[in-house]
DNA sequence: GCAGATAATTGCGTGGCACGCACTCTGTCG
DNA sequence: CGACAGAGTGCGTGCCACGCAATTATCTGC
């Protein structure tokens, strides 16, 4: 992966910036085609929904859509990064005393204990990008986004460079993949468990690998 | 992850089945159509390249292409999914009474040995791949793909069912994601070492979290 | 080896999509 | 309030995936 490339997926991470007027009209049109281009997947199936159905829905010209979003996989799959951006965010709030893999389990967890949030919708949610393949590489592409973010500020906390030691790629890549394996497992399944019970215990049995405090030994 | 998916992604791995005059032909195609498709991108770069191109190149009709791949992309990628056959192979004929996570290692690191095949045409594949956003997250549903049939032969290996035990999704999650994350280290840095040796001490680091034998504790 | 079944190649046509460009409208800021 | 940056929009272009049906090549059983 590439420096541009790191820039493209960071640059779809909702950045929150200025509240002018206009960032904030803007963040109006980017959930109102998001929502559009959800609700029509989900009652349609996204191969039978057109990007001019979702720019009419959005009320927006077809030719702004893509003013906002290269595809429609996209959009329907934007929430994802701004849940990256709060994963983050959670991590950094975090106490350095406390152990690197507790902070990033419980970053991770924090943001899904809020009980689906949005209603049943969540669910889903989900299952409509992990039934559609283009949906699906779509989501890998966050995946790899918060993987490579989470690296960095783990790498800053630890006071290591990156492109220097592998160690915090390492690390963010097995939480960010226990992660997904936890979710596309309770996903498929009867799901018995709640998906956050599922999520710890998959981080747990993944942790054991690291130690706790910044004496590793990566190069 | 949908059942749907899992075979869209199998399928894409090659079967080397019946070696009927058929078949052969096919794959005699298939790898024209590949190696065009690649030869092209290395030359101009992808986004330069046409469908009908690499038909040409290939010696086929623009219509057969799409009878091969579903994009250029895939075209380029396509050794990927070799190489994870290979991998498949390798793991699988690894001997069940040595460590788990040695079969795994091995059978990866065993498929890269070969001192970088083709010549140093290796690097610059890679190099073209990571460069290129398209192509990367081709790149990334190949990952995906060995991911699940790896987990698959794991849970084989230990007879489980993938479906009611997560530790074989999990340890192939692990196996697969250090592989990628020391391979784009790799790719991004000075290189003063091998490939083979930054990859062995990933999956190493990684290793320490599993059992070495089938006594897991996963659900 | 031949006839019927099966599969691959190809040409044509269609629907869709990403994006460049130029123009307009609307906030923004001194 | 006036100039400027940036966002929305219409239009046009090039490319692409894929359905369909006809043709040709391979396979299989007798």
């Amino acid at each position: 992966m590439t420096t541009s490339q790191l820039a493209d997926l960071a640059n779809q991470v909702q950045s929150y910036g200025t509240s002018g007027l206009r960032e904030q009209k803007r963040a109006v049109v980017r959930q109102a085609l998001s929502r559009a281009a959800l609700d029509l997947a989900l009652q349609r199936g996204l191969e039978r929904v057109l990007v001019p159905d979702i720019a009419a829905r959005a009320g927006v010209s077809p030719r702004t859509f893509n003013n906002y979003f290269a595809s429609k996989e996209e959009a329907v799959v934007a929430p994802a990064f701004d849940r990256i951006a709060r994963i983050l965010a959670a991590f950094r709030e975090r106490s350095s005393a406390e152990p690197l893999w507790t902070s990033i389990t419980e970053a991770i967890v924090s943001q899904f204990r809020p009980g689906d949030s949005e209603g049943g919708n969540a669910l889903r949610h989900a299952r409509l990008i992990s039934d559609s393949p283009a949906l699906w590489v779509e989501q890998l592409r966050a995946y790899a986004a918060i993987e490579v973010l989470l690296a960095d500020a783990i790498a800053q906390r630890l006071g290591v460079a990156t492109d220097e030691d592998l160690f915090p790629r390492l690390v963010a890549a097995m939480a960010i993949s226990a992660s997904r394996v936890a979710f596309e497992h309770w996903l498929s399944g009867d799901r018995d468990e709640t998906f956050t019970t599922m999520l710890s215990r998959a981080l747990d049995q993944v942790g054991g690998a690291f130690p706790a405090q910044p004496g590793h030994r990566a190069r």
